[in-house]
DNA sequence: CCGAGTTCCTGAGCGC
DNA sequence: TGCGCTCAGGAACTCG
C-alpha cells in the first residue's frame, strides 16, 4: 500500500526519467481510473504537453505539465507507475498509458482499480483539502499540538485522515503510535505535551527511515524499477500480531479501529481511556 | 462532532 | 492440487 514513503520513492526514481519528456499519445484502458475529466478529454488535453516537474503531495504524485496543466496520480492500494517499451507485451492490469517522446511508455498499472488519475489546471481542486506535510519544516510540534487541540476523535483514525495530516497510512500510523507509546484509541485532544512531542518525532522518524529504506513492500508494492522496498523488515508491530513486542516482549495485538486493522503492544501502549 | 457502515475491486490466504 | 469463500484496505459517502 503506497503511503508517503513509497510515493516519495516513486517520485524520486521516476523524476530523472520523465521530466523534460513530452506526451505524444495517451490511452485509457479502464475509464474509471480517470477521476477527472472524462477519459476522452483526459487523453486529448494530455497529448502535446511536456512534463516539467514530478513531485509529491501527501500520497499524490504531482506531474507538472506545460501550459499550466497538472497530472495528479493517486496509487491507492495497488497502483504503480512504470516505464516500458511499446514493443514489450502490455503488463496485466494496465489501466492507462502515456507514450513519451523518447519512445517509452509511462504505464499506470493497477490490479485493484482503486487508483485515480486527474488532469487539472488547478491542482488545489484535488490537493486543496490535504493537511500539512509531516516532513515539512513548517510542521512543528507546536503546529501539531494546535491541530490536535480539542479533537475528541481517536488518535489513529485522525492520523489517517488526509485532511488532518497528508501522507500517513495504516502502516506508519501504527508504527509511529508504537514508537511514541500511545494507544491508538486515545482521544487525540487528550495527549499530553510529552506525548504530542513523542508522536511528532515518531512520525518524522518512521517516515524518514522508510523513505531511506526504499519504502515497505508487503506484497504488491514495487519501486518503479521493479525492486521491492526494504523497510518491511524494520516494521515493529504492523502485521505482527502474536509476535513479541520488540521493546517488552508482550505479544503484539491486532484490533479493528476505525475499520482498519490496527497493531499495537497492549503494554507499551496501554490505557485507551482519557 | 463522532463513529460505524457501505462502496469500489481483486489477489492473497485460508479451510476443506 | 485446487476450488470457493472471506477479506483487507484509501477515500468518499451515508446514516444514526
Ligand atoms: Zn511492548
Amino acid at each position: 500500500m503506497p503511503e508517503l514513503p513509497e510515493v516519495e520513492n516513486v517520485a524520486r526514481m521516476l523524476r530523472p526519467e520523465v521530466v523534460g519528456r513530452r506526451v505524444v499519445e495517451a490511452q485509457v484502458l479502464w475509464p474509471r481510473s480517470v477521476a477527472r475529466p472524462t477519459p476522452e478529454a483526459f487523453c486529448r488535453d494530455l497529448v502535446g504537453r511536456e512534463i516539467t516537474s514530478l513531485g509529491r503531495r501527501g500520497k499524490v504524485l504531482t506531474l507538472g505539465l506545460s501550459d499550466g496543466w497538472w497530472l495528479l496520480v493517486h496509487l491507492r492500494m495497488s497502483g504503480r507507475l512504470l516505464l516500458g517499451r511499446p514493443e514489450e507485451p502490455a503488463p496485466v492490469h494496465l489501466r492507462a498509458v502515456l507514450r513519451l517522446d523518447d519512445g517509452r511508455d509511462l504505464r499506470f498499472v493497477d490490479p485493484r482499480k482503486f487508483g485515480r488519475l486527474w488532469l487539472v489546471q488547478d491542482p488545489a481542486e484535488v490537493l486543496g483539502s490535504l493537511g500539512p506535510e509531516p516532513l515539512d519544516p513548517t510542521f512543528t510540534v507546536e503546529a501539531f499540538r494546535a491541530r490536535l487541540a480539542g479533537r475528541r476523535v481517536r488518535i489513529k483514525p485522525l492520523l489517517l485522515d488526509q485532511r488532518f495530516l497528508a501522507g500517513v497510512g495504516n502502516i506508519y500510523a501504527d508504527e509511529a503510535l508504537f514508537l511514541a507509546g500511545i494507544h491508538p484509541c486515545r482521544p487525540a485532544g487528550s495527549l499530553t505535551e510529552g506525548e504530542v512531542e513523542r508522536l511528532h518525532g515518531a512520525l518524522q522518524e518512521v517516515l524518514a527511515a522508510a523513505i531511506a529504506n526504499g519504502g515497505t513492500t508487503l506484497s504488491a508494492y514495487r519501486r518503479p524499477d521493479g525492486s521491492p522496498g526494504e523497510h518491511q523488515a524494520l516494521l515493529r508491530v504492523f502485521r505482527r500480531a502474536g509476535e513479541p513486542c520488540p521493546r517488552c516482549g508482550t505479544p503484539v495485538v491486532r484490533a479493528v479501529v476505525g475499520g482498519r486493522g490496527t497493531y499495537f503492544c497492549p503494554r507499551c501502549q496501554a490505557g485507551q481511556g482519557r
